[in-house]
DNA sequence: TGTTGACCTTCCCATCGTGGGAAGGTGTAA
DNA sequence: TTACACCTTCCCACGATGGGAAGGTCAACA
């Protein structure tokens, strides 16, 4: 028998924003939150469970999409296991892409700082790169 | 004497699309094209290169802002390549720090989708990651 | 009782880089 | 002439988040 939470205290206990619980639920993520008399929303203990799942899977990366997706499965505890591993494997190798791509890029910047002496002198390895090399993308 | 370029042929010459080139120079990152009598930008060989330039650095993950910064340094004979280095070095640490963010990401996931059969089954230790796990972030 | 301050509501705007597409002008070739 | 490919400007969209205005509500305290 607890109290219902104000949106402000929802979001203090489940470490989302109020800012984005309205947004989570102007985008149909969570469903319309019961409103007190005065307009107020209203959460409950399994709506605070429903912003750490959300902020957890956003801490993971996961897009309101997907999450979306997610809290779906969630919510039917009938759903196969696959469904759920096959939405994180998407995810996963999405991720995967983008890493492999800042690392390349790391691994050029670091290469190309390390060749720049940094001081008065205007010859600058950084700049000749980006200036000369035409089609070498961050790859190689 | 090369004749000048409609913005079609300086994007396929630089690799930037028109649309992009547009754009940058509302922001003011490229100075405003010359202009034929028919009110068709205009580019020449100089442009094409900038253009290039602006490419490699995006390539490269810079943000606009620092793109305006290293052009300006690219375009100014004189600049110390510190100066050119400290740009570079800033964008470097923040790419790290993504990429370690990134990257705990990845491990997380990588373990919890190894964890889950998935199959047919309903139970998912996915799922109960995202229910549980209330301060665990992607860290650790 | 009245006031104050902290909360809540909705609504619009900004970020960042990119693209889609409309409505209209222009240039070229058959 | 007619078609087609290009150009112009202008507005809208994405995804996730936040800022802030204008106004309503509630609790506590003098």
């Amino acid at each position: 028998m607890e109290r219902p939470l104000n949106i402000g205290q929802a979001a203090e206990h489940s470490g989302v924003s109020a800012k984005m619980i309205r947004h989570y639920e102007s985008i149909g993520l969570l469903r319309p939150a019961a409103r007190s008399s005065n307009t107020y929303r209203q959460y409950g203990e399994q709506d605070v469970h429903e912003l750490r799942f959300i902020g957890r899977a956003r801490s993971l990366g996961f897009s309101m999409k997907e999450i979306g997706e997610l809290l779906s499965l969630w919510r039917d505890r009938q759903r196969p296991s696959g469904d759920v591993r096959q939405v994180a494997a998407r995810h996963l190798s999405d991720l995967e892409a983008k890493l492999a791509e800042m690392q390349a890029m790391v691994t050029t910047l670091r290469k190309l700082i390390h060749a720049c002496h940094g001081d008065e002198r205007p010859d600058c390895p950084i700049l000749e790169d980006l200036a000369g090399a035409p089609a070498r993308r961050s790859l190689s």
